[in-house]
DNA sequence: TGGTGTGAACCGATTCACAGCA
DNA sequence: TGCTGTGAATCGGTTCACACCA
């Protein structure tokens, strides 16, 4: 313990954690790092320095209990209880996030959806209300949410976004394209689907 | 040049080229890599390691010259033609996808889709044939597609993805959950929507 | 003066190699 | 014997600092 972890390092361990959990042994068998490194395409060395970030709960000759594991992963990422999600910009691709089936059974709940729309307001989809995006601010501090996922056109995005950070939100996945600003205390992931197809095209002309 | 540059260089290339492209300035105009750096979210010193990669076209004193500057990352993502893309699985998210205008305005045309419901085979979405899954690999040798996007269960995600690489697709864009496994010359990219949440999450607790 | 290009220094992550333990 | 834990070595990307040029 005591160093940190790197940005690369969480994302392992969520890989780890979620090869675990979808194995369906018993909590009193072991898994070795070696085949940790096979389910998630990295080394064991690696494996095992991520590990012992949270101190040495492996066993030589044997490997890591898997009970033991669990209880380490799902400490670290929460996964104990349901974390709450709200959702601004209801189109096609905000309408098929609500809808997947992905953030159910990993303990991700999106309790609002926020757009701009009169078509949609008031509406639901999957059960879960459209809210006036006029009324995000206001709205937002009645629910408890945790993290927001962002899937307006870019020309509203960096609009939508400081709303968010005034409303006190912290976590932001975040869909439009294009650079956005946020404070330095916020976190924000960008998904930006074409620049992804540009990068995987890159690889495909330029590696021989 | 001579050297490579990094995966994380690519990536900060395709901002850059989204940035100059959206940015409506004429071709005789300059930009610094000051002004890159703002506009992508990295340093000056980052932006010019990264575009001499590709030789010295910046002018001391003035910048880069947006005509040149557009040239090069042209070239270098060929975004000067259409890239063919296909999409397998028509869930909520595939659909989404498909009508996703982000892909057409970057010179990305979904030219067909797969799926294995017959309620949805034979249809069309946005202009967009469904084929017959089962018939993928012979009426992938028909079209011209470089790419492929993955929007299936992961169930299935090891198999189709073994069908595009024996049908000669060499890159992929996956959002399946779980670690597939693809021969070495295959480039795979990983979109997983839980993970990018978990990670997020990580940081709301983890970082005071 | 303002901004590029770049070697050198830095830094952090990954890999190696092996001691130690069940 | 098999596998963990970990310091040391390595590797590669980022930042620094400054010479150079318009």
């Amino acid at each position: 313990m005591g160093r940190k972890i790197s940005t690369s390092g969480i994302y392992r361990l969520a890989l780890y954690n979620r090869y675990i959990s979808d194995l369906g042994k018993d909590d009193s068998d072991y898994v070795s790092s070696q085949e940790l490194a096979r389910a998630t395409g990295h080394t064991a060395a690696q494996v095992r320095k991520d590990l012992t970030y949270y101190g040495s709960l492996g066993e030589p000759g044997k490997g890591y209990e898997i009970g033991k594991l669990k209880t380490l992963l799902t400490g670290i990422f929460n996964k104990d209880r349901i974390r709450n999600i709200i959702i601004v910009g209801v189109g096609n691709l905000g309408m098929a996030l609500m809808a997947y089936e992905g953030f159910k059974s990993q303990q991700f709940n999106i309790i609002a959806a926020f757009d701009i729309d009169v078509m949609k307001i008031g509406k639901s989809i999957e059960g879960v209300k459209i809210h006036d995006i006029a009324n995000m601010e206001t709205t937002l501090t009645d629910l408890n949410a945790e993290m927001a996922i962002v899937s307006v056109p870019a020309s509203s995005a960096q609009e939508v976004i400081d709303k968010l950070v005034s409303a006190g939100i912290k976590c932001i996945l975040n869909f439009a394209p294009g650079h956005l600003n946020v404070p330095e205390y916020v976190n924000i992931h960008n998904v930006d689907l074409s620049i992804e197809l540009d990068r995987l095209y890159y690889l495909l002309k330029n590696v021989e």
